[in-house]
DNA sequence: TCCTTCTGAGAAAACCTTTTCCCAAACCAC
DNA sequence: GTGGTTTGGGAAAAGGTTTTCTCAGAAGGA
C-alpha cells in the first residue's frame, strides 16, 4: 500500500493515454495536449488542472505516437563489429553519454563480420526509423560489412573507416605517437626503439612515420621499427631482437627506451627487461599505446601509454550526427581528435626530477 | 547509375508507405495489406501484382505504425552498470544473438551506478514501448540502480542480483569450482589451495566453498582460502604467503596446485612462480577463473580456467525474455547455468598422459 | 444595438498500418 | 427467375499524439 500523503502514480495495466487524462480534466484530447506541452491559449487554471491530472494518473506520451506524427523517433542505432570490444565498447560509452540527455536511446547492433547479419541489422533499424546511424569498429583502416552509403538518414563513422565524402571521427595515431617519442626525448632518452603491430594495419605505419620524423627532427638516431603481432609474446621476441645484439654491432648502442605499438607489447617487453636484469624505467624507459587500464595498471611499474581518447570521440560523434539530425550542415571529411599521453612509472622522470 | 536489368529499388528521399504502393497498384491500402502479409483473399494475379509493385518501390512497412497498433514493438531494452565490461560484454553478444533473428533490437543502456541515469534510460525505454528488458551487471551480488519491481512488462536478470520473486540467470559459481578443484584431483594433484578475491563478493564464498567440499570428499587437505583483491599482485602476494613457509610448518607441505579467484590473480600467482624458479605445471598447476581469453592466452604457459558460459546465459535469457512477451508463462526463480573448464597448459596433465 | 476583435477550447486531419466488417457481383442449385 | 453462397475487394476504425482550423461567446468600440 502507498502511502496516502504522497500522490500515488496508478500502476495500471495499461498505459495511460492523453485521452484518459482529457477525460477526466474534462476538456478534449487536443486541449490536453495543448496544455502538456506549453502550447495554445487557454486559461492558467485550465492548464494547471489538466497537468495536475496528468501527473495523478501518472501519463507519459507514447513515443510511438509521437515518433509517427513527427517523424523522428529520438533512437539512433550503434552499428559495430568489434564484439568484445576494448576499443568500441568506449566510443560506445561516450556516445551513450552525449546522447542519452536528450532522450535518445541508443540501438547496439553487433554485425561481427558478417554481411547478412549486417544487412539485418540495418533494415531492422530503418524499418524502426532511426533518426540516424554511427557506424564503429575495432580498427580504423577496415570497413563495417554494410552499405551506409546512400541512406536517407545521417550516417557518422567513429574509429572505422568511413566511405568517402562521409564525416567519421578518428583518432590522430601519429600525433599520438608524436607524444610519446617526444617525451622520452623531454627525459634526455636518445636511443629509443619502436615494437608494434602488423604491416597491414595503417596505424602502424602512421605511428612509425611520426616516431621517425621526432627522431629525424631532434637528430636522433632512428632504428628501424620492429612490426610483430599485438602480443606480449612479441614482447619478448622483441627484446631479444634489440638486446641480443643482431641489429646493433657495439654494445653500448642497445636502446634506452622503446616505444610500443600496444600495451600489450609494452607488458611484454617490459616483462622480458625485467627478465634480462634491466630495470624499467632506470635502464631502459617503456611506453605503451591504447591505455588499456587493466593492463596499463597491472604492469611493473605501471606503463606509461598513450590513451585515444576514445569516450571524447565518440561523444563527439554523438553530437554531431545530433546536429546533423537537426538539420543542421557539416562538412564531410576524416576529423582526427588528439590523444593524450597517460604518465605513469615505466618512462622515468626527468634528469632534474 | 544501376543496371537496368535488375529492378533499381527507388532510393526516395522520404521512404515508400503503403498508400504509395496501393495507389500504384491500383487497390486499397487494405488489399495491398493483406496482399503482402499473406492475409485475405484476392485473385493470385492482384496479389502478385501488388507484391511486385511493392518490391519495386522498394517498400518496407513502417515499424512505428505497426507497433502502434500491435502494441509491441520487437524492442527490448539492456540495462548494465557494466560500462568497459567484460561481463556483461558477452552477456549482450548473447542475447543480441537470440533477438537478431527474430526481429528485435536492442537498446542499450548503461546506467554506471546512478540511479537518475538509471530512471532516465528505464523511462525512456518505457516511453518508447520496449516488449521487455532484460538487467545485466558486473556483478552477481548487487542491484542495478534501478527498480524494475513493478513494471507492466516482463523483467529478466542476467548476471546481477535480481529482484525476489523475478526470473534470473546466473553461473554456477560453485560448481565452476569444483570443475577445477576435481580437475586437479584428476590429475594427482593433493595439496591444492585456494586465492582468491575480497569476501565481500558472494562468489569468494560460494567458490570457497565448493573448493572445502570437493577437498573433503575426497580426504584431501584444505588450506584456508586466501582472500584479497583480483589482481595480479595479489598473486604476487598469495605467493610469497604460500610458499614462504608462513602457512605451513613443514617444507614438504607447500602447494602442487593453486585455484584462483579469476585470471588476473591466476596470472600474478604464475609469474611470481616462475620467479621463484618453480616450474608451472610441473612444479605447481594453476588454473584460472572467467577464462578471460586475452589474459589466459597471454600467460606462460597458457592459463586453464573456467569459463562461465556467459553468452549461453545471455542467449538463455533472450529466448526467455521473448517468450515471456509472447505471454508463455515461466516460473520464477534463480536459475544457475553451469561453467565448463577450458583447459590449456598450466594445470599439467595426467601422470599417464 | 450592432459590428469587430479577442479568447478559450474543440473538431478533425495527419502520421501509417492492420483488421474487421461489409458489399456488390458472380455463381450455383432449384 | 429466385434465393442462397461464395468471391474479390473496399470502407472505416483503431492505435495515441500533434497541429491546424474553426467556432462560440465575451469583450470592446461606435
Amino acid at each position: 500500500m502507498a502511502s496516502d500523503t504522497q500522490p500515488t502514480p496508478v500502476s495500471a495495466k495499461t498505459p495511460v493515454t492523453l485521452r484518459e487524462v482529457a477525460t477526466l480534466a474534462g476538456v478534449s484530447v487536443a486541449t490536453a495536449s495543448k496544455a502538456l506541452n506549453g502550447q495554445g491559449r487557454m486559461t492558467a487554471e485550465t492548464r494547471e488542472r489538466i497537468r495536475e491530472t496528468a501527473q495523478r494518473l501518472g501519463f507519459r506520451p507514447n513515443s510511438l505516437a509521437q515518433s509517427l506524427l513527427r517523424r523522428r523517433s529520438f533512437t539512433v542505432g550503434l552499428l559495430t563489429n568489434d564484439t568484445y570490444g576494448r576499443f568500441s565498447l568506449p566510443v560506445m560509452s561516450g556516445i551513450s553519454d552525449a546522447l542519452v540527455d536528450k532522450g535518445v536511446s541508443v540501438f547496439l547492433c553487433n554485425v561481427e563480420d558478417d554481411q547478412r547479419l549486417g544487412q539485418l541489422h540495418v533494415d531492422a533499424m530503418l524499418d524502426k526509423r532511426v533518426d540516424g546511424i554511427i557506424a564503429t569498429g575495432k580498427r580504423i583502416d577496415r570497413h563495417l560489412p554494410v552499405d551506409l552509403a546512400n541512406l536517407r538518414i545521417p550516417v557518422i563513422y567513429a574509429f572505422t573507416q568511413p566511405d568517402p565524402g562521409a564525416i567519421a571521427f578518428v583518432s590522430d595515431d601519429a600525433g599520438g605517437a608524436r607524444l610519446a617519442v617526444e617525451h622520452f626525448c623531454r627525459l634526455g632518452r636518445c636511443r629509443i626503439a619502436h615494437v608494434t603491430g602488423p604491416a597491414s594495419f595503417a596505424v602502424v605505419h602512421a605511428r612509425a612515420q611520426a616516431y621517425r620524423d621526432v627522431l629525424t627532427e631532434k637528430g636522433l638516431p632512428v632504428m628501424v621499427p620492429l612490426l610483430g603481432s599485438w602480443s606480449e609474446a612479441w614482447g619478448h621476441e622483441a627484446v631479444k631482437q634489440l638486446f641480443d645484439g643482431k641489429l646493433s654491432k657495439s654494445g653500448g648502442e642497445k636502446p634506452d627506451a622503446v616505444f610500443c605499438g600496444n600495451d600489450q607489447i609494452a607488458r611484454g617487453v617490459i616483462d622480458a627487461l625485467r627478465e634480462r636484469g634491466l630495470d624499467v624505467p632506470d635502464d631502459v624507459g617503456v611506453i605503451g599505446f591504447d591505455n588499456w587500464q587493466i593492463v596499463a595498471e597491472a604492469t611493473r611499474p605501471p606503463l606509461t601509454s598513450v590513451d585515444m581518447n576514445l569516450a571524447a570521440l565518440g561523444r563527439e560523434a554523438g553530437l554531431t550526427l545530433l546536429s546533423l539530425v537537426g538539420g543542421e550542415p557539416a562538412q564531410p571529411g576524416i576529423r582526427k581528435l588528439p590523444c593524450r599521453l597517460v604518465v605513469r612509472q615505466s618512462c622515468g622522470r626527468p634528469p632534474g626530477g
